[in-house]
DNA sequence: CCCACACATGGAAGCGCTTCCACCGCAATA
DNA sequence: TATTGCGGTGGAAGCGCTTCCATGTGTGGG
């Protein structure tokens, strides 16, 4: 049934005529080895097909390569939320530039013990979670301290990536006001999320100085919230003017909710959402919205991690309006 | 620095008083242990914190367990596409289920040894190979064979799950004629995924009965191309009254080149997509389309490989038609 | 011409785990 | 009471690899 052994390095060291020794030291290109041995082992090693054994090196070497991606919150609203891909797949690059592996872990939100269990043995390299709540980043094991890095959390005791939620909604919010809009209601991410949080404050604050009452829904980052949000909007405060969702994908269900509705965006009520996804552009109307370097998020994060890089503390990065039909 | 040093089974073994076979046994449920040596060794472990090394496991049961997903085809295309995250997705609960890990790759279509080097050691447990081309597929070593699957592709030689293109295309193609359309001209894919090949032939056959012209234009499943395809189709058959993309990215694509081209969807020009991603429903006009069982497409894939199952030759699924408001 | 030194090399240990095998004690059977 | 059988157990081997250490070979300087 097997048949086909895969060739070990005892089988690459056999063929050259070489210890293993010396075969390990050609192949992984650590220590010395003299230029006959080093085209011999080579010659072996395409010869026999030869493909070091992760597992047995990661066992030796103790230095698990390999990088977990966490996304927490197993539910459809992650999964289809566009965010969601772009960091998976700007991590998943830049780990693989690096030559690690990555491995791919969808939590439950409730489940506290998971992201230690993700520890699983010592062959990670690094830990990114996406979307982490505190206590979860508690929970992870201290062997992996210092090689966990979050996105998408403005957390401070850990290494944190995120965008400026606070003067991007700043920005957006603002934005409406220039435009004439006063009575602005503003959907947010899911309660659990801090970094919704600043965000809030951020729309709090612009509507304070612009005179405007804060009309905060809680949302989930859905479009199916923000259809309903929508509705609930306008029935709870009739003469609202603009609606800021704290995510596109939520912006898109509040266009839709308002468009059954019967009410015209942005005619009668504005829209604006939050990420730039793909999809923001093609709407009808286009949405507003503010684009953030999502990719390069990931992407530092996983550098910090993948370097060891101890950068306690959060960065956070800047987003710019897009200004489209919506408002 | 290091300075916590990790429980190994050795001293879950001493605390519980047993000796490491026993341990071993405990730990994995395999082989006989008496009730009290259970409850001992759990309680160590529970103490200790021991979490098993997956590198040293792996490396004796040569049970390399976990499921590697390659997406081939390195490109914004491909990333943006919901399709994909759909199928990484499903894919990973079933692995996640089955407590095996994950490798997300994603490898540039033009490099042939990609998926070769994939195989990495043997710690794969199973590939499952996301729009693979069929020399692609070809190049995986042979220690994998019978543990590679392949989504979204009508590939033969090779586990293959995919929707019934056939069977969808003809569907909606169908549906476009029936309501009075008989100017249809389609969008494929990528001319290099074969599996485009089977939707476009049920559009020839379909067009053939009805008595209509074939009027193909090759996309790539971006809505850039279906933006540009949509002015192209325009100006060489400007009597259109209809356009079918076998992507519903590409469809929307489709629907904002019309826009910008001064046609009314579906006034002048019925649109329909294929996927019925999760948002088909919140374009304007919504987006008539086939929804496909890609859940179930990826599931099904993961499973195969992870149960290490020889389902050779190509499964397919069927797709059902969504009528909403563009066609 | 000999000694020291660097470099290249092979032997062997050991990473943490599973599993074969031999062993022991016990209850059930003859 | 002597034998069989079996569940429970520990010893030990070994998975494929890296790396320490001791040994061997060549070169330079004294």
């Amino acid at each position: 049934m097997t048949g086909v052994r895969t060739a070990t390095l005892d089988d690459v060291a056999r063929a050259a005529g070489v210890s293993r020794a010396t075969a390990s030291r050609v192949v992984t290109g650590q220590g010395p080895a003299s230029p006959r041995a080093r085209d011999r082992v080579t010659a072996a090693v395409a010869a026999l097909g030869y493909v070091p054994d992760a597992s047995a090196r990661a066992l030796v070497t103790r230095t698990g390569t390999r990088l977990a991606i966490a996304v927490i919150g197993h539910t459809a609203a992650v999964l289809d939320d566009p965010y969601v891909g772009r960091v998976l797949t700007s991590a998943a690059h830049v780990a693989a530039e690096r030559e690690v592996g990555v491995s791919l872990h969808w939590l439950p939100l409730a489940d506290p013990g998971s992201l230690a269990r993700l520890a699983d043995g010592r062959g990670l390299g690094g830990l990114v979670v996406v979307n982490p709540t505190r206590p979860a980043l508690e929970t992870v094991p201290r062997t992996l301290r210092g090689r966990v890095a979050a996105v998408g959390v403005g957390a401070r005791h850990v290494p944190s990536f995120d965008v400026d939620n606070r003067a991007g909604t700043d920005g957006v919010v603002r934005h409406l006001v220039r435009t004439g809009r006063h009575r602005i209601a503003m959907v947010t991410g899911p309660s659990w999320l801090p970094c919704g949080d600043r965000a809030v404050d951020a729309y709090r604050r612009v509507l304070r100085d612009s005179g405007g009452e804060p009309r905060v829904v809680t949302g989930d980052f859905t479009a199916a919230r923000g259809a309903k949000a929508a509705v609930e909007i306008m029935a709870r405060w009739p003469d609202t003017d603009a609606v800021f969702a704290l995510s596109d994908l939520t912006a898109l269900g509040v266009l839709d909710g308002l468009h059954a509705l019967g009410v015209r965006v942005p005619g009668d009520v504005a829209v604006a959402g939050f990420d730039d996804i793909a999809f923001a552009g093609l709407s009808r109307p286009a949405l507003t919205t503010s684009t953030h370097p999502v990719e390069d998020i990931a992407a530092a994060a996983a550098q910090a991690v993948l370097d060891r890089r101890d950068t306690s503390g959060a960065t956070f990065y800047p987003s710019a309006l897009v200004v489209r039909d919506s408002a």
